[in-house]
RNA sequence: GGGGCCGUGGUCUAGCUUGGUUAUGAUUCGCGGCUUGGGCCCGCGAGGUCCUGGGUUCAAAUCCCAGCGGCCCCA
């Protein structure tokens, strides 16, 4: 099957699934359903998503920890709404007759909880701010699709405790800027929603979430911010003393990443006919040098074009595709494919000029640079291209977006791939038959924007009470 | 939650309706040669539990049932 332009946005799945194989990113071959084997490429990127997150963590005072894969019933069932939430979709290990079961964590507030009440004791052990990048497992019960919808998670998931309401309230917002930086320098379009009561994780006051746009229509949640409140303080009793010496239940945050839905957004939002359009951050070869050798002349080329890898290797990922059984055009196409940001082709003539021809990803333009000017041109060219993936990607998540005044409209707009801006009354009967109706589902408000409702409610025509974005989801 | 479709060398695919020859072609891979500014060409060679299990039949890739895996549509 060949990839083409029109094929990402009319048959997303086929595009996405030759891709990723193509590409070396998902062999999804693996026979367990929602198991993936990440190969080489796919494995790298995740690994640079995850290091880009974890340096954004660390630089804001949160400690890397590990804790254990499995918790136990008890522990697991403490907080009534967060077993009520996941209790269909957690893996069981069956240790036998006479044995406990364990549960494997689908998220790990369980797990990490118990420790935090033997941690904390008094106001100067607060806040508490730890993070762990673990895969994490749920049972999906609906279809499994590689990258977006998965039972094996990886994903890091940050977890705070505070003294008080407003600092857990602050912690949500450090959270937010964490991780716009990230996605901002993998060029990811999203907008930020707070989630409808309904859809809130479970055992959260509230939650907050990342939803990036697919060009297949359904948003894309690649990451999710909760402000736990004291909920889960509660359940699993953790206290400490305050600075005026009474007993006080600290507040909580937690907020989780999805590495592979993240990977998946760069795929989906960057990719075109020729395959992958990686951001530089994260890209496995940064920079791929083609000569292209005339009889007679291959030792000049080569010795040229090692020389020019050379001024590269120490700044950039540079890959010098030598190979004499490929010709060019086909390692053009292959490193196309591969995304690699910046090309550098050479031939006899940047041989006899000092020169060579660089071409770049995103716009296939082809410039030639003086050898005295390369190093500086490279730079140049990675700086152009991931603002101008970042441009094009937010101005197509916004222009994924129309206001819808009706359940009709609201079908019009869905059915054509895109999201509809709704007013809403706030009743889950309305967001329910919204999703009986149009198969769309309430993603929530703009947590970023405020935003205020202008007429009625589009579904059932009362007063509205906020403004909210109705899309499929993965 | 409801309905439908698909599974054939590594990959894509023909064959299946109407059961019967050595399972088709491309690509890929290995070796050799020739080429090299966008997937070149030639020669030789390799690669198959026709998803799994059961059933029908003299005979199953082909028909039936179940399971596993994947996809689509509706809600």
């Amino acid at each position: 099957m060949s990839v083409s332009a029109s094929k990402k946005f009319e048959n997303f799945s086929d595009w996405f699934d030759d891709v990723i194989f193509r590409a070396r990113i998902v062999d999804n071959r693996f026979p367990v359903k929602g198991f993936s084997v990440y190969v080489e490429n796919g494995a790298f990127m995740l690994d640079m998503i995850r290091r880009l997150l974890e340096e954004e963590l660390e630089k804001t005072g949160h400690k890397k920890m590990y804790f254990p894969l499995v918790t136990s019933e008890e522990l697991f069932k403490k907080e009534a709404e967060h077993i009520k939430g996941f209790s269909k979709e957690v893996f069981v290990i069956d240790q036998g007759a006479g044995e406990q079961k364990l549960i494997i964590r689908p998220t790990s507030e369980t797990i990490m909880y118990p420790m935090f009440k033997l941690w904390i004791r008094s106001h100067a052990d607060l806040p508490l701010k730890v993070h762990q990048s673990v895969n994490v497992y749920r049972k999906e019960t609906k279809a499994t699709r590689a990258l977006y919808r998965v039972r094996e998670i990886p994903w890091n998931e940050a977890h705070t405790v505070h003294e008080t309401a407003a600092e857990a309230e602050k912690q949500v917002r450090e959270a937010m800027e964490i991780y716009e930086r990230v996605l901002r320098k993998l060029c990811i379009g999203y907008i930020i929603l707070k989630r409808p009561d309904f859809d809130k994780f479970a055992g959260a006051v509230y939650s907050i979430a990342f939803d990036a746009w697919n060009p297949d229509g359904k948003v894309n949640q690649v990451a999710t911010i909760h402000n736990l409140g004291r909920n889960f303080a509660k359940a699993y009793e953790i206290e400490f003393e305050k600075r005026d010496g009474s007993r006080g239940i600290p507040y909580q945050t937690c907020y989780g990443f999805g590495f592979s839905r993240v990977l998946a957004a760069i795929i989906a939002q960057h990719g075109d006919d020729r395959g992958l359009v990686l951001p530089p951050a994260i890209a496995p070869t940064q920079v791929v040098i083609i000569p292209i050798p005339f009889k007679g002349q291959e030792k000049q080329i080569n010795d040229y074009a090692l020389k020019v890898r050379d001024m590269l290797v120490g700044k950039w990922r540079v890959v010098l595709d030598d190979r004499d059984d490929v010709t060019p055009g086909e390692k053009f196409y292959h490193w196309e494919l591969m995304g690699v940001p910046v090309r550098a082709e050479i031939g006899p003539k940047e041989v006899i000029e000092s020169s060579v021809t660089l071409a770049r990803r995103d716009t296939l333009e082809r410039i030639k640079v003086p050898l005295d000017e390369l190093v500086g041109k490279v730079d140049e060219l990675m700086k152009a291209i991931e603002s101008s993936l970042l441009e094009r990607s937010r101005r197509m998540m916004l222009s994924a977006i129309s206001d819808a005044g009706n359940i009709e409209e609201i079908r019009r707009v869905l059915k054509e791939r895109r999201i509809a801006r709704i007013n809403w009354c706030g009743s889950i009967e309305c967001a329910e038959k919204l999703k009986e109706e149009v198969g769309g589902e309430i993603r929530g408000e703009r947590y970023d924007v405020a935003e205020k409702p202008l007429g009625p409610c589009a579904v059932c025509g009362g007063e509205a009470k906020s403004v909210v974005y109705v899309a499929r989801s993965y």
